[in-house]
DNA sequence: TGTCAACACGAAAACGTTTTCGCTGAGAAT
DNA sequence: ATTCTCAGCGAAAACGTTTTCGTGTTGACA
């Protein structure tokens, strides 16, 4: 097991400069035609490569881009950092991945590991526990130490950065208004605390279709969840609590729920209580995964398309890397950082499937 | 936006050495309290941060790992991920992802790309394409670079390397043992093509279960999807050749198969054909996901334990990584090499839920 | 024969650290 | 007064690159 060989190696073995032997190999016409393909050779037996670590060093860039996601077994998580992945590759970009977990402190200790001058810039989606205490100083900080940041999904307005967001608004609107279209009068709503600015646009377009269809919203069919549920274990208590509801709101014969979780968790309650979907009652969900298409019956989604936001997001990250290289930030007036920034909206689209007519 | 600080600029603000700096803020004995105090306040207040790049490149080690997966949007391989990084962080590690996409060459470029000195190890998973292709002189070309590499799940024998895999065998035999147990008499496997070998693997563990019990295995019980069908379109295809499967053996009354995916959709399908599930047919499947977790009814799966893997994985690398700073790997003789490396084995476990009886 | 351009190559700086070693000055010991 | 000791600090090397700026050796040309 030989350690890796570098140029100083290649050099000394050739007896050469250093400065030969680089720019043999990269092909510089100031090396005579001999000594390039001498040391192209050697260099190709030994199997040379560059070391990264130096390059990021002299270059201070790494080409690398950190991703801190709250979770990862999740699927539209895993769905953006597909998008990610595949446009960072092909732009010659690492992608190195932090996990929050939810938490405001583990999303700070992953975020000073990586601006540690590991990475270029950061894509992320905020923890939940950051939205709770509304404590985005990190963010701040890191984007003035210049370090840009791209936010998707679960954005917030207090952050100064690119952001690719779905029109959760636009996407529930859609959904609900497909449920009035079919025949739903009733329709009920499923969703989690407000906190999470994507939960309440999506109440939101929720309560604005009903508006447009001159429905005026019953607090009754609104059901929010306690988040600690989605997580892994109480699907009992999930399913409990969806009962109750039904059984309470008897007249239900539409639903539409912020996440498909709660979506199929309600088709299987549903069931259970004897109605039939869609016949009795027709269901849609958010966020189209795999729990949507391999339901019985599968879901009627509102797709987010996770990988079509990764994929903005890597793009809209590196082009603001690859534009600073030239101009530098400062010329920016401050007034103009407003402007600046782009967010990118994704649209929405309704996946019909068979939990609608 | 000003650039991060260092060394150079707080020894020139302070009109002390580099050195001195480095040391103050290290600790040092060395340096008198006084100088120790202003240098630390200093490089508090301008929030200073070693760069990581400077450190990798000094202490030729990175403090990354690479991980490298034929797929991400995938419930297993997320929780392996989950598991890695769990660890990895706790033990002060990064994580650093690359997708083959279950192609070869993919496979390849990422690796190079990552060994290039970015990371101190791998941790992998084979991709398809590369186990049908049979090739693998990438993987021990890197090991000889020095690079220590973590194999998991899909592993192969010709690689000389530590290893954490699931009992596959065992997992499939007690998965059809139970179905046994419970009263079936005509089980069907729906499985892979072969040369994936944890498909091949529980494969023989259907067949030996069917062996203890004195059944001999009935080809025509056997079906063999091909492996694009998985992937994402498809599903009818899918659907249709098991519908096809189902009517040439009516007399199937349960059915093993060796992911989620194809549990549910044979469930799906059989009560389309109006098979009541667990009463007429029982079902189980391998990999506990969210599929299985909330399918209808819920889904008796083999779990692998994804999270435990991927924990296994990241300490058996780290632990050699951080063994191989004291002793050199020329110590050991090329004779010991074979029982160097370990082969973690997961126990699975079979979750009981509604498909079964 | 002397001058100059072109060619082929090497020295050194720079990126940001850590660490070893050497240096300086002041107080203690003789 | 002279030597010794030690605290407190700085210089420099090293990690592996790339790149700028020399520098020496040719050959051609006047």
């Amino acid at each position: 097991m030989k350690r890796k060989i570098t140029l100083k190696q290649i050099a000394k073995e050739l007896d050469v400069s250093i400065s030969t032997v680089s720019k043999a190999l990269s092909g510089s016409k100031e090396i005579s035609e001999d000594t390039t393909q001498k040391i192209q050779a050697f260099a190709k037996l030994y199997n040379y490569r560059p070391n990264n670590i130096a390059l990021s060093l002299k270059n201070r860039k790494t080409k690398t881009i950190g991703i801190i996601i709250p979770e990862i077994v999740h699927h539209f998580f895993s769905t953006v950092i597909r998008g990610i992945e595949l446009v960072a590759n092909k732009r010659g970009y690492n992608v190195i991945v932090g996990l929050s977990n939810e938490s405001f402190t583990k999303e700070i200790i992953n975020m000073e590991m990586l601006a540690g001058g590991s990475i270029d810039g950061f894509i992320l989606s905020i923890s939940k526990e950051t939205l709770l205490k509304q404590d985005y100083h990190h963010f701040n900080a890191t984007i003035n130490q210049g370090m840009p940041i791209v936010l998707f999904d679960r954005v917030v307005n207090e952050v100064d950065c690119d952001k690719v967001i779905v029109d959760d608004f636009r996407g529930a609107l859609k959904a609900v208004k497909k449920l009035l279209s079919t025949g739903c009068k009733n329709i009920a709503l499923i969703t989690t605390m407000d906190y999470v600015s994507v939960g309440r646009l999506r109440t939101q377009g929720y309560i604005e279709a009903l508006e447009d269809a001159k429905i005026n919203a019953d607090a009754n069919l609104i059901l929010k969840i306690e988040d600690s549920l989605d997580a892994e274990g109480d699907l009992d208590v999930l399913e409990n609590e969806i009962e109750k509801f039904f059984k309470n709101n008897k007249k239900i014969d539409g639903i539409f729920a912020v996440n498909e979780l709660y979506a199929v968790t309600a088709m299987k309650v549903a069931r259970k209580l004897g109605f039939k979907i869609p016949e009795d009652i027709q269901v849609i969900g958010f966020t189209d995964g795999v729990l949507s298409k391999h339901a019985t019956p599968s879901l009627t989604t509102v797709s987010q398309h996770g990988q079509k936001m990764g994929e903005q997001a890597a793009d809209l990250l590196i082009d603001r890397l690859e534009l600073e290289e030239e101009e530098s930030l400062d010329y920016i007036e401050e007034t103009a950082r407003n402007e600046y920034f782009k967010t990118v909206v994704i649209e929405t689209e309704l996946i019909e499937r068979d939990s609608t007519k």
